[in-house]
DNA sequence: AAATTTATTGCAAGCTTTTGCAAATAAAAT
DNA sequence: ATTTTATTTGCAAAAGCTTGCAATAAATTT
């Protein structure tokens, strides 16, 4: 399980500065138990820095995703969800008649890689996906 | 292959209004050769129907999308792109280096819907997928 | 054909996210 | 320690999409 410590290090090996702002985004994604929303993180963010701007939010973030270190999932309700990476790599089922989120353990999508990776040399990055659909319990 | 006068029956019989708009939205999709966009749709309808509003557009796609006869992907480059159903369930992988999209056969994925019904007893809405990721010319 | 009912539309406002730009500042060079 | 540099930030504006609401109009009933 990589620390702050070691994003804090390999964002500083990139040549990207260690901003207080990108210290205190990071602290927010990586002491939450769930997953986060950017307006969760700046909420937590701006009360501690009244100057601090929600753009910077949706950089940090766009920055740390594309670093790997963050996982960015669409799981509906009209906002985009980050997760730490190293958190453990899940996925998710979403009922679209119910909204229930159910959890899905990161080998389902093996076999898809495999072949995205085999037959079409694509290097995927499915870290952390959702699927909508309709659950047991809606399917009557 | 399923023709406009068919879905217009599927609305009719879901009980939901012929209106002169939704009927125009539709033919934007159907005679369309690409993944549109609402703003694209939005475009072609307004010079035959100058009070048309985009809202109209993103209410009409909802609509066709919940039924089933038209999907949604979001291709990249910052807006959601709709295609027929029935113009071939096909899905997509997108290097996000490049900005290559390669096609990718349905039965890519049946493995998984297969598991997702199976094991977890979910029917899964996966009609039209992008996966995000590196190409074989970018990944050297 | 007219009246009734109820879904749908247009409009305006709002929400989430992105972007251009000048000012600020972290890190490197002196 | 100071100056230089290049990245990053805050701000404001905008892009993409959604939503509340009163007015409109499609479809049903009379």
């Amino acid at each position: 399980m990589k620390k702050t410590v070691d994003i804090i290090t390999r964002l500083s090996e990139h040549g990207y500065r260690l901003t207080p702002q990108r210290m205190m985004v990071l602290a927010a994604i990586e002491k939450s138990d769930h997953h986060i929303s950017a307006e969760e993180i700046y909420a937590q963010v701006v009360t501690k820095y009244p100057h601090f701007n929600i753009s910077t939010v949706y950089r940090t973030l766009e920055l740390l995703h594309r670093l790997g270190l963050v996982t960015e999932t669409d799981l509906g309700g009209g906002r985009v969800r980050y997760h730490p990476a190293d958190k453990g790599h899940h996925h998710h089922l979403v009922c679209q008649e119910c909204g229930r989120v159910i959890d899905l353990d990161e080998s389902v999508m093996d076999h898809l890689k495999l072949v995205l990776r085999r037959d079409y040399n694509f290097e995927p990055d499915i870290r952390h996906m959702a699927f909508f659909g309709t659950c047991a319990d809606c399917g009557k």
